[in-house]
DNA sequence: TCCAAATAGTTGAAAGTTAAAGTACTTCGT
DNA sequence: ACGAAGTACTTTAACTTTCAACTATTTGGA
Protein backbone atom coordinates (compact mmCIF):
# COMPACT_ATOMS: atom_id res chain seq x y z
CA UNK A 1 0.00 0.00 0.00
CA UNK A 2 1.03 3.71 -1.01
CA UNK A 3 2.34 4.95 2.54
CA UNK A 4 0.81 8.53 1.70
CA UNK A 5 -2.18 9.95 -0.56
CA UNK A 6 -1.12 13.48 -0.62
CA UNK A 7 -0.69 14.44 -4.21
CA UNK A 8 2.71 15.13 -5.29
CA UNK A 9 2.96 18.94 -6.09
CA UNK A 10 6.43 20.07 -6.24
CA UNK A 11 7.68 22.28 -3.19
CA UNK A 12 7.91 25.89 -3.49
CA UNK A 13 10.98 27.30 -2.23
CA UNK A 14 9.81 28.49 1.22
CA UNK A 15 8.72 24.72 1.48
CA UNK A 16 12.37 23.46 0.20
CA UNK A 17 14.36 25.95 2.21
CA UNK A 18 12.64 24.83 5.14
CA UNK A 19 12.90 20.76 4.53
CA UNK A 20 16.47 21.28 3.37
CA UNK A 21 17.84 23.46 5.62
CA UNK A 22 16.96 21.62 8.56
CA UNK A 23 18.08 18.45 6.75
CA UNK A 24 21.08 19.27 6.12
CA UNK A 25 21.91 21.38 9.21
CA UNK A 26 20.57 18.22 11.40
CA UNK A 27 23.03 15.91 9.56
CA UNK A 28 25.88 17.88 9.96
CA UNK A 29 24.95 18.15 13.56
CA UNK A 30 24.72 15.14 14.34
CA UNK A 31 27.86 14.18 12.60
CA UNK A 32 29.95 16.76 14.70
CA UNK A 33 27.92 15.83 17.94
CA UNK A 34 29.52 11.94 17.25
CA UNK A 35 32.81 13.26 16.53
CA UNK A 36 32.95 15.33 19.35
CA UNK A 37 32.13 11.63 21.41
CA UNK A 38 34.85 9.78 19.55
CA UNK A 39 37.39 10.84 21.84
CA UNK A 40 35.83 8.79 24.78
CA UNK A 41 35.13 5.82 22.08
CA UNK A 42 31.29 6.30 22.14
CA UNK A 43 29.09 6.86 19.17
CA UNK A 44 25.74 9.35 19.97
CA UNK A 45 23.28 5.91 19.82
CA UNK A 46 25.91 3.66 22.16
CA UNK A 47 26.78 7.39 24.36
CA UNK A 48 22.34 7.16 24.64
CA UNK A 49 22.26 3.80 25.17
CA UNK A 50 24.55 4.17 28.35
CA UNK A 51 22.51 7.33 29.59
CA UNK A 52 19.32 5.86 29.12
CA UNK A 53 21.01 2.71 31.45
CA UNK A 54 22.56 5.45 33.71
CA UNK A 55 19.11 7.09 34.66
CA UNK A 56 17.29 3.93 35.53
CA UNK A 57 16.73 3.00 38.80
CA UNK A 58 19.50 0.79 39.83
CA UNK A 59 21.26 1.87 36.25
CA UNK A 60 19.55 -1.55 35.62
CA UNK A 61 16.77 -2.19 32.78
CA UNK A 62 15.43 -4.90 30.91
CA UNK A 63 17.05 -5.33 27.28
CA UNK A 64 13.36 -3.88 25.73
CA UNK A 65 12.81 -1.09 27.69
CA UNK A 66 16.28 0.38 27.16
CA UNK A 67 15.86 -0.27 23.67
CA UNK A 68 12.84 0.83 23.15
CA UNK A 69 13.80 4.44 24.81
CA UNK A 70 17.32 4.73 23.46
CA UNK A 71 15.92 4.32 20.24
CA UNK A 72 17.62 1.60 18.69
CA UNK A 73 16.50 -2.03 17.66
CA UNK A 74 16.81 -4.75 20.02
CA UNK A 75 18.95 -6.91 17.60
CA UNK A 76 21.33 -3.57 17.24
CA UNK A 77 20.94 -3.19 21.25
CA UNK A 78 21.93 -7.04 21.53
CA UNK A 79 25.38 -6.80 19.55
CA UNK A 80 26.26 -3.27 21.20
CA UNK A 81 25.76 -5.29 24.54
CA UNK A 82 28.28 -7.30 23.40
CA UNK A 83 30.45 -5.29 22.26
CA UNK A 84 29.97 -2.97 25.71
CA UNK A 85 30.44 -6.00 27.84
CA UNK A 86 33.56 -6.91 26.49
CA UNK A 87 34.37 -3.19 27.36
CA UNK A 88 33.10 -4.00 30.92
CA UNK A 89 30.53 -1.39 30.89
CA UNK A 90 27.82 -3.40 31.47
CA UNK A 91 26.83 -6.76 31.88
CA UNK A 92 23.66 -8.47 31.63
CA UNK A 93 21.97 -9.96 34.47
CA UNK A 94 19.03 -13.17 34.17
CA UNK A 95 15.06 -11.88 35.31
CA UNK A 96 13.73 -13.95 38.06
CA UNK A 97 10.31 -12.62 36.94
CA UNK A 98 10.57 -13.68 33.43
CA UNK A 99 13.34 -16.04 32.66
CA UNK A 100 12.80 -15.38 29.14
CA UNK A 101 14.14 -11.73 29.82
CA UNK A 102 17.69 -9.87 30.49
CA UNK A 103 18.21 -6.80 32.62
CA UNK A 104 21.19 -4.96 30.94
CA UNK A 105 23.35 -3.11 34.23
CA UNK A 106 25.79 -0.74 34.28
CA UNK A 107 29.10 -1.03 35.62
CA UNK A 108 31.14 1.02 37.73
CA UNK A 109 33.25 1.43 35.46
CA UNK A 110 30.66 2.03 32.86
CA UNK A 111 29.51 4.31 34.76
CA UNK A 112 32.83 6.45 34.93
CA UNK A 113 33.46 5.89 31.29
CA UNK A 114 29.71 7.99 30.57
CA UNK A 115 30.13 10.14 33.61
CA UNK A 116 33.54 12.02 31.95
CA UNK A 117 31.90 11.80 28.42
CA UNK A 118 28.71 13.37 29.82
CA UNK A 119 30.61 17.13 30.39
CA UNK A 120 31.73 17.11 27.03
CA UNK A 121 28.62 15.92 25.32
CA UNK A 122 26.75 18.45 27.08
CA UNK A 123 28.91 20.96 25.64
CA UNK A 124 28.26 20.00 22.57
CA UNK A 125 24.71 19.94 22.76
CA UNK A 126 24.89 23.42 24.00
CA UNK A 127 27.73 24.61 21.84
CA UNK A 128 26.35 23.04 18.28
CA UNK A 129 22.85 23.73 18.95
CA UNK A 130 21.25 25.20 21.88
CA UNK A 131 23.84 28.33 21.79
CA UNK A 132 22.26 29.31 18.69
CA UNK A 133 18.52 28.94 19.61
CA UNK A 134 16.77 32.41 21.44
CA UNK A 135 14.59 30.70 24.52
CA UNK A 136 11.77 31.34 22.00
CA UNK A 137 13.35 29.46 18.99
CA UNK A 138 14.04 26.77 21.85
CA UNK A 139 10.09 26.84 22.99
CA UNK A 140 9.21 27.35 19.40
CA UNK A 141 11.12 24.09 18.50
CA UNK A 142 10.14 21.74 20.91
CA UNK A 143 5.94 22.65 19.97
CA UNK A 144 7.20 22.09 16.53
CA UNK A 145 9.06 18.77 16.80
CA UNK A 146 6.73 17.47 19.22
CA UNK A 147 3.28 18.03 16.76
CA UNK A 148 5.97 15.64 14.02
CA UNK A 149 6.49 13.27 16.91
CA UNK A 150 2.72 12.42 17.82
CA UNK A 151 2.05 12.66 14.02
CA UNK A 152 4.33 10.30 13.33
CA UNK A 153 3.44 8.04 16.09
CA UNK A 154 -0.49 8.29 14.69
CA UNK A 155 0.54 7.27 11.13
CA UNK A 156 2.60 4.65 12.17
CA UNK A 157 -0.56 2.71 13.70
CA UNK A 158 -2.67 3.63 10.64
CA UNK A 159 0.01 2.03 8.62
CA UNK A 160 0.64 -1.55 10.43
CA UNK A 161 -2.80 -1.60 12.21
CA UNK A 162 -0.78 -2.75 15.42
CA UNK A 163 -1.79 -0.32 18.16
CA UNK A 164 1.52 -0.48 20.22
CA UNK B 1 41.88 18.66 21.59
CA UNK B 2 38.90 19.47 23.29
CA UNK B 3 36.33 19.78 20.79
CA UNK B 4 34.36 22.58 23.04
CA UNK B 5 35.16 24.86 25.78
CA UNK B 6 31.51 25.53 26.98
CA UNK B 7 31.08 24.91 31.06
CA UNK B 8 29.03 21.84 31.06
CA UNK B 9 26.24 22.66 33.55
CA UNK B 10 23.15 20.75 32.84
CA UNK B 11 20.25 21.15 30.34
CA UNK B 12 17.27 22.86 32.03
CA UNK B 13 14.52 21.96 31.61
CA UNK B 14 13.45 23.91 28.61
CA UNK B 15 16.84 23.13 27.27
CA UNK B 16 16.63 19.30 27.19
CA UNK B 17 12.70 19.36 25.84
CA UNK B 18 14.16 21.14 22.83
CA UNK B 19 17.19 18.88 22.40
CA UNK B 20 15.21 15.85 22.72
CA UNK B 21 11.84 16.67 21.02
CA UNK B 22 14.21 17.65 18.50
CA UNK B 23 16.39 14.49 17.96
CA UNK B 24 13.67 11.90 18.70
CA UNK B 25 11.38 13.78 16.22
CA UNK B 26 13.87 13.64 13.86
CA UNK B 27 15.23 9.97 14.03
CA UNK B 28 11.85 8.95 13.92
CA UNK B 29 11.16 11.11 10.69
CA UNK B 30 14.01 10.14 8.86
CA UNK B 31 13.19 6.34 9.51
CA UNK B 32 9.86 6.81 8.14
CA UNK B 33 11.18 8.46 5.75
CA UNK B 34 12.79 5.63 4.37
CA UNK B 35 10.50 3.60 5.00
CA UNK B 36 8.76 4.97 2.34
CA UNK B 37 11.24 4.64 -0.18
CA UNK B 38 11.81 1.23 0.48
CA UNK B 39 9.03 0.70 -2.12
CA UNK B 40 11.55 1.68 -4.67
CA UNK B 41 14.40 -0.01 -3.74
CA UNK B 42 16.07 3.00 -2.44
CA UNK B 43 17.20 4.98 0.77
CA UNK B 44 17.43 8.14 1.58
CA UNK B 45 20.98 8.71 0.51
CA UNK B 46 20.70 6.99 -2.30
CA UNK B 47 18.06 8.87 -3.37
CA UNK B 48 19.54 12.08 -2.51
CA UNK B 49 22.50 10.78 -4.45
CA UNK B 50 20.22 10.20 -7.36
CA UNK B 51 18.26 13.72 -7.33
CA UNK B 52 21.23 15.54 -6.91
CA UNK B 53 22.83 13.57 -10.62
CA UNK B 54 19.30 14.24 -12.37
CA UNK B 55 19.42 17.91 -11.21
CA UNK B 56 22.83 18.15 -12.77
CA UNK B 57 23.25 19.72 -16.00
CA UNK B 58 23.82 16.76 -18.33
CA UNK B 59 22.63 14.27 -15.61
CA UNK B 60 26.54 14.53 -14.86
CA UNK B 61 28.64 15.19 -12.42
CA UNK B 62 31.92 14.42 -11.60
CA UNK B 63 32.36 12.30 -8.11
CA UNK B 64 34.01 14.41 -5.43
CA UNK B 65 30.84 17.28 -6.16
CA UNK B 66 28.69 14.72 -5.98
CA UNK B 67 29.67 13.20 -3.08
CA UNK B 68 29.95 17.22 -1.48
CA UNK B 69 26.74 18.00 -2.59
CA UNK B 70 24.75 14.55 -1.42
CA UNK B 71 26.82 14.61 1.79
CA UNK B 72 28.50 10.80 1.41
CA UNK B 73 31.96 10.41 1.79
CA UNK B 74 33.78 9.75 -1.16
CA UNK B 75 34.33 5.81 -0.19
CA UNK B 76 30.97 5.47 0.41
CA UNK B 77 30.15 7.37 -2.93
CA UNK B 78 31.83 4.57 -4.81
CA UNK B 79 30.61 1.63 -2.79
CA UNK B 80 27.39 2.77 -3.86
CA UNK B 81 28.23 3.59 -7.30
CA UNK B 82 29.08 0.22 -7.80
CA UNK B 83 25.83 -1.16 -6.65
CA UNK B 84 23.63 1.64 -8.71
CA UNK B 85 25.72 0.64 -11.76
CA UNK B 86 25.07 -3.29 -11.23
CA UNK B 87 21.29 -2.04 -11.09
CA UNK B 88 21.89 -0.04 -14.28
CA UNK B 89 21.08 3.53 -12.70
CA UNK B 90 23.72 5.36 -13.19
CA UNK B 91 27.54 5.11 -15.19
CA UNK B 92 30.94 6.29 -14.84
CA UNK B 93 32.65 8.04 -17.37
CA UNK B 94 36.40 9.19 -17.68
CA UNK B 95 36.89 12.63 -17.08
CA UNK B 96 38.98 14.11 -20.38
CA UNK B 97 40.09 17.44 -18.63
CA UNK B 98 41.47 15.79 -15.56
CA UNK B 99 42.12 11.84 -16.13
CA UNK B 100 42.16 11.11 -12.40
CA UNK B 101 38.72 12.03 -12.33
CA UNK B 102 35.72 10.28 -13.25
CA UNK B 103 31.88 11.63 -14.26
CA UNK B 104 29.02 9.52 -12.44
CA UNK B 105 26.08 9.82 -14.99
CA UNK B 106 22.47 8.99 -14.91
CA UNK B 107 21.30 6.19 -17.48
CA UNK B 108 17.67 6.86 -18.68
CA UNK B 109 16.72 3.73 -16.58
CA UNK B 110 18.42 5.60 -13.60
CA UNK B 111 16.26 9.05 -14.25
CA UNK B 112 13.02 6.80 -14.92
CA UNK B 113 13.76 5.10 -11.35
CA UNK B 114 13.98 8.36 -9.85
CA UNK B 115 10.86 10.20 -10.98
CA UNK B 116 8.92 7.15 -10.42
CA UNK B 117 10.27 7.40 -6.59
CA UNK B 118 9.96 11.22 -6.80
CA UNK B 119 6.20 12.01 -6.13
CA UNK B 120 6.30 9.38 -3.00
CA UNK B 121 9.28 10.63 -1.35
CA UNK B 122 7.77 14.55 -2.07
CA UNK B 123 4.51 13.14 -0.41
CA UNK B 124 6.28 11.77 2.38
CA UNK B 125 8.30 14.96 2.80
CA UNK B 126 4.65 16.97 3.23
CA UNK B 127 2.87 14.28 5.10
CA UNK B 128 5.38 13.60 7.42
CA UNK B 129 7.16 17.27 8.24
CA UNK B 130 5.67 20.40 5.61
CA UNK B 131 2.12 19.38 6.38
CA UNK B 132 2.77 19.66 10.66
CA UNK B 133 3.97 23.27 10.07
CA UNK B 134 1.96 26.74 9.29
CA UNK B 135 3.56 29.29 7.16
CA UNK B 136 5.47 30.64 9.70
CA UNK B 137 7.12 27.55 11.40
CA UNK B 138 8.52 27.21 7.93
CA UNK B 139 10.14 30.22 8.24
CA UNK B 140 11.30 29.98 11.30
CA UNK B 141 13.01 26.70 10.96
CA UNK B 142 14.59 27.67 8.05
CA UNK B 143 16.32 30.15 9.64
CA UNK B 144 17.19 28.34 12.71
CA UNK B 145 18.79 25.81 10.72
CA UNK B 146 20.28 28.04 8.58
CA UNK B 147 21.96 29.65 11.39
CA UNK B 148 22.95 26.33 12.77
CA UNK B 149 24.43 25.43 9.87
CA UNK B 150 26.49 28.14 9.26
CA UNK B 151 27.71 28.18 12.90
CA UNK B 152 28.38 23.97 12.28
CA UNK B 153 31.01 25.47 9.13
CA UNK B 154 32.62 27.75 11.33
CA UNK B 155 33.33 25.44 13.99
CA UNK B 156 34.43 22.60 11.30
CA UNK B 157 36.89 25.55 10.04
CA UNK B 158 38.58 25.96 13.53
CA UNK B 159 38.91 22.72 14.51
CA UNK B 160 41.11 21.18 11.96
CA UNK B 161 42.51 24.33 10.42
CA UNK B 162 41.04 23.88 7.07
CA UNK B 163 39.42 26.49 4.97
CA UNK B 164 37.20 24.47 2.85
C1' DT C 1 62.58 20.13 -15.60
C1' DC C 2 62.09 17.31 -11.73
C1' DC C 3 60.42 15.96 -7.55
C1' DA C 4 57.49 16.40 -3.46
C1' DA C 5 53.11 17.13 -2.14
C1' DA C 6 48.32 17.39 -3.09
C1' DT C 7 44.11 15.61 -5.26
C1' DA C 8 40.65 12.18 -7.48
C1' DG C 9 39.00 8.23 -6.89
C1' DT C 10 39.02 3.13 -5.67
C1' DT C 11 39.73 -0.78 -2.86
C1' DG C 12 39.91 -4.29 0.93
C1' DA C 13 39.28 -5.30 5.48
C1' DA C 14 37.04 -4.37 9.74
C1' DA C 15 33.19 -2.81 12.05
C1' DG C 16 28.42 -1.82 12.23
C1' DT C 17 23.52 -2.58 10.99
C1' DT C 18 19.49 -5.07 9.63
C1' DA C 19 16.32 -8.79 8.66
C1' DA C 20 14.99 -13.23 9.39
C1' DA C 21 15.16 -17.24 11.75
C1' DG C 22 16.06 -19.61 16.08
C1' DT C 23 15.68 -20.67 21.23
C1' DA C 24 13.51 -20.41 25.42
C1' DC C 25 9.94 -19.17 28.13
C1' DT C 26 5.20 -17.35 29.18
C1' DT C 27 0.35 -16.56 28.33
C1' DC C 28 -4.09 -17.58 27.03
C1' DG C 29 -7.99 -20.13 25.63
C1' DT C 30 -10.21 -24.24 26.16
C1' DA D 1 -3.45 -28.89 32.23
C1' DC D 2 -2.45 -28.77 27.47
C1' DG D 3 -1.06 -26.77 23.18
C1' DA D 4 -0.94 -22.76 20.21
C1' DA D 5 0.39 -18.36 19.91
C1' DG D 6 2.98 -14.67 21.60
C1' DT D 7 7.05 -12.42 23.76
C1' DA D 8 12.10 -11.72 25.03
C1' DC D 9 16.17 -11.96 23.44
C1' DT D 10 20.04 -13.86 20.51
C1' DT D 11 22.19 -15.38 16.50
C1' DT D 12 23.47 -15.84 11.73
C1' DA D 13 24.10 -14.07 7.36
C1' DA D 14 23.73 -10.48 4.11
C1' DC D 15 24.55 -5.99 3.37
C1' DT D 16 26.37 -1.19 4.33
C1' DT D 17 29.59 2.00 6.06
C1' DT D 18 34.05 3.45 7.56
C1' DC D 19 38.97 3.67 7.80
C1' DA D 20 43.27 3.41 5.99
C1' DA D 21 46.01 2.22 2.33
C1' DC D 22 46.71 2.33 -2.60
C1' DT D 23 46.98 3.90 -7.72
C1' DA D 24 47.09 7.38 -10.88
C1' DT D 25 47.43 11.95 -12.04
C1' DT D 26 48.14 16.85 -11.44
C1' DT D 27 50.17 20.88 -9.18
C1' DG D 28 53.58 23.81 -7.47
C1' DG D 29 57.85 24.89 -6.27
C1' DA D 30 63.24 25.08 -6.62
Amino acid sequence: MAPTKTEARWLNPREMKAWRNYIIASRRMLEALDGDLADYELTLADYEVLAQLSDAPGRKLRMSELAEIAMVSKSRLSHRMKVMEAAGWVRREECPEDRRGYFAVMTDKGFKAIERAAPTHVGSVRNRFLDHLSVKDQEDLAKIFDRLQSQLRGQFIEEDGTSK
